[in-house]
DNA sequence: CATATTTATGTTACCGTTACCAGTTAGCGA
DNA sequence: TCGCTAACTGGTAACGGTAACATAAATATG
C-alpha cells in the first residue's frame, strides 16, 4: 500500500540517498541508475512523504492566514478579496495557504509558527487590543497584519490610507455642494474604522464645515446597523444632506432606510460608502465609494511575509496603499 | 531559541516520554511530576513541533480543498459559500483547511493524500473529463467532489438537484403565463450545467411547451456571456417572453442587455437565474431564482470526507441536496 | 603513469515526536 | 512477609525523509 524511499531503494539495489537525489535532482547520479530509479518510482507510484520532508528541512512551504471567527467568513467580500491576493502570491512562490480560524480564548498566534505548522502568517482584520497581538509584537517571526494600523509601529502591517480616503470622501461631497454631512461609523475596535472617523472629522474641520454631533453615529460594519442609525438621523430635527458611511454594506443599509422612509438617493440625501465591494456597482443607486485595493492588500502582505522569511526585512515594516474615489450614482 | 521535548525533559530530570504524556494527557503521571513539567513548559514557552507529531501519528488534521485556478477565486460567490461550509465543519472537527489550487498540467489530486499533506480532499467545481478524476475514481481515499454529478457513481460527490431545479423554474414560468421560454446555458464541461439544460428540456416537454432551438443558447457562466446571448435572442424574429439562465450572474447579464435595448424586466421579458448568490437580492429588479444550498454543500461534503476517514463509509457515496425556488421581482 | 579531481554512491546521524515494551516502586490483601 | 496489581517512569525503535561526510570508481592532468 504505502511506498517509501526505502522500498524504491531496495527494489533498485541502491541506497535511499541515491533515490532521494533523483527525486530532488540534487547531486550527481549516473544516467543509467537514474532511469532505473525513475522507472521504479513510476511503477510503484511513489509519492515522497511531505511531512517527513518538512521535518527534515524545517520548512512547510505553507503560509497561514488567521481569519476572524465568523461563520460565513468568505462571504465578507473584503476578506474574500484579501484572500485572493494572499492565494495568488502564495501560489506564485510555490506555497500553500492554510486557513486558521481564531480559536476561542486562544490568541497565541505565534504558536503556529513556533510549532512549525506554517512558515509565516497573514492576520486579517485583527481587533485593536487583541491579546495575541501583544505577544507577537516585535518578534522576528514572519507575520504581517492586514487591515490594521499601529501608530507606534510595533507590528508589521499593510493597510490602506483610510484617513486620506475619508478626507477624499468629504471633499467630494463638499464639492457636490454638501456642507451638512453626517457620518455612520463602524466598530471602534478596528483601526481602520477609527481612522475613517478621524479622517472625516479632520476633513470637516479643514473645510470649515460644521461638525454636528447628532449626525455622527456609531454602529458596526453591517447593513442593519446602518439602517438603524440612518433612522435616528432621519428622526432628528435638523438633518444632514449627505451621509458618509464607514463601509459599503452600511451605505446599502442607509440607502435602504432612506428609501423606506419615502426619500430618494441622491436627490434627497447623498450617500457614500467605503471599500468598493462587488455589490457596490450592482445596487440601485450604484454606490459612490472610496475604493480600497483589497486584492492588493493581500498580495502586498503576503509578499512582505516572504521578504521576512527570506530575511530581506529584519525590522518592523509597514506599507500604506492608496485609495481611490469611485464616482457612481449615490452621491 | 527553539525548545524541544528533550529540553523540557532535561530541565525537569525526567524522560521525554513523561513530558510527552503530560502534554497529551495520556497514561499516568504523578501529580508532582506533572506540575514540575507544566511549570517548565510554561517557563520555556514550549510548543510541540506539529510536523514531528504528524510524522509520528501519521495524521495531519488537515483537509485540503482543490479549487479552480482562476485568480480571484474567492470572489466567486458560489465557491466562497461552499468554502464557508467546508471551513465550518472542518473547524468543528478540529481540522484546518488547506487551499490547494489546481496546478498547471498536474491533475494528480490523490498525491496530496498519498504524500500526507492532508488527510482528505474536497474538490470544488471539477470539470467533466478532468484527467485527475479518472485517477482518483474508485479509490478508497477520503475525497469528495462538490458540484459534480456522475451517473455511473464512480465518485464520491455531493451535488444539488439541478435537474429538479430547472424543472421548478420552467414550471414557475409556465404558471406565470409564459409558454415561450428561452434558455441560456453555461459551460457544458460542468455537469450541473448539463443537468440544468436537461431539466429545462424535460420540463418543456412535460408541459407540452414548444422548444425553440433559437432560444436555447450556449454560453459560459458569466455576466458578459449572457449579455451577448441575450442580444442574439432579442435580434431574432420570434422572441420568447421568458428567459431562464443557468446561473445568477448570467441572469444579471441578460437583464442588463434587455434594459440596454430599451425593454424592461419582468414586464417585457421575465428572467430567472439559478444559485441565489448574494447579489441576487440586491440587483434591480431582484432576481427570481432557484436557490442552491451552497453552504450546505460544503458542509455535507466535508462531513462525508470525515466519515470516510473514520471508516464509516467504505463504498462510493453521494448525496443530492434539494433546491428551492426564491420568488422575487425578475419573473 | 602517478596523482589530482570529479562523479557516483553509501553510511551515519538527525529532524522531534509517539508507540511499544519493560522495569521499578508502592500499596494492599492473604 | 509474600505476592500481585496498579501507578509511574524510562529506553529504544520507529515515522520517512535529508544533510554531511566518507569512500570508491572514473576521468582528467601534467
Amino acid at each position: 500500500m504505502k511506498v517509501t524511499l526505502e522500498d524504491i531503494a531496495e527494489k533498485t539495489n541502491v541506497s535511499k540517498m541515491t533515490v532521494s537525489r533523483v527525486i530532488n535532482e540534487t547531486g550527481n547520479v549516473a544516467e543509467e541508475t537514474r532511469k532505473k530509479i525513475e522507472k521504479a518510482i513510476e511503477e510503484m507510484d511513489y509519492q515522497p512523504n511531505q511531512v517527513a520532508r518538512n521535518l527534515s528541512v524545517k520548512k512547510t512551504y505553507t503560509i497561514g492566514v488567521i481569519i476572524p471567527k465568523e461563520e460565513k467568513i468568505f462571504l465578507d467580500n473584503y476578506i474574500a478579496q484579501v484572500l485572493s491576493g494572499v492565494n495568488e502570491v502564495g501560489k506564485k512562490n510555490g506555497y500553500k495557504i492554510l486557513l486558521l480560524p481564531i480559536e476561542e480564548e486562544n490568541f497565541n498566534y505565534a504558536k503556529y509558527i513556533k510549532n512549525k505548522t506554517v512558515d509565516g502568517l497573514v492576520l486579517i482584520k485583527m481587533e485593536k487590543g487583541d491579546q495575541g497581538l501583544e505577544k507577537i509584537a516585535n518578534t522576528p517571526l514572519p507575520y504581517v497584519l492586514v487591515n490594521f494600523r499601529d501608530t507606534k509601529d510595533r507590528f508589521n502591517y499593510v493597510d490602506t490610507n483610510n484617513i486620506e480616503g475619508a478626507k477624499k470622501g468629504v471633499e467630494y461631497l463638499y464639492q457636490k455642494g454638501h456642507s451638512k454631512i453626517g457620518f455612520i461609523a463602524g466598530e471602534m475596535s478596528e483601526t481602520n474604522s477609527i481612522d475613517r472617523l478621524t479622517g472625516f472629522k479632520e476633513a470637516m474641520q479643514e473645510n470649515d464645515l460644521e461638525l454636528n454631533d447628532n449626525w455622527v453615529l456609531h454602529g458596526h460594519f453591517s447593513q442593519k446597523s446602518a439602517y438603524n442609525a440612518m433612522g435616528k438621523i432621519l428622526d432628528g430635527e435638523e438633518r444632514p444632506t449627505a451621509i458618509f458611511c464607514s463601509d459599503d454594506y452600511m451605505a446599502i443599509g442607509a440607502i435602504e432606510r432612506i428609501k423606506d422612509e419615502g426619500y430618494s438617493v441622491p436627490e434627497d440625501f447623498a450617500v457614500m460608502g467605503f471599500d468598493n465591494i462587488e455589490l457596490a456597482e450592482y445596487v440601485t443607486p450604484s454606490l459612490t465609494t472610496i475604493a480600497q485595493p483589497m486584492h492588493e492588500l493581500g498580495k502586498e502582505a503576503t509578499q512582505l511575509v516572504f521578504d521576512i522569511i527570506n530575511d530581506k526585512k529584519n525590522i518592523i515594516t509597514n506599507k500604506i496603499l492608496p485609495v481611490e474615489l469611485i464616482e457612481r450614482e449615490s452621491a
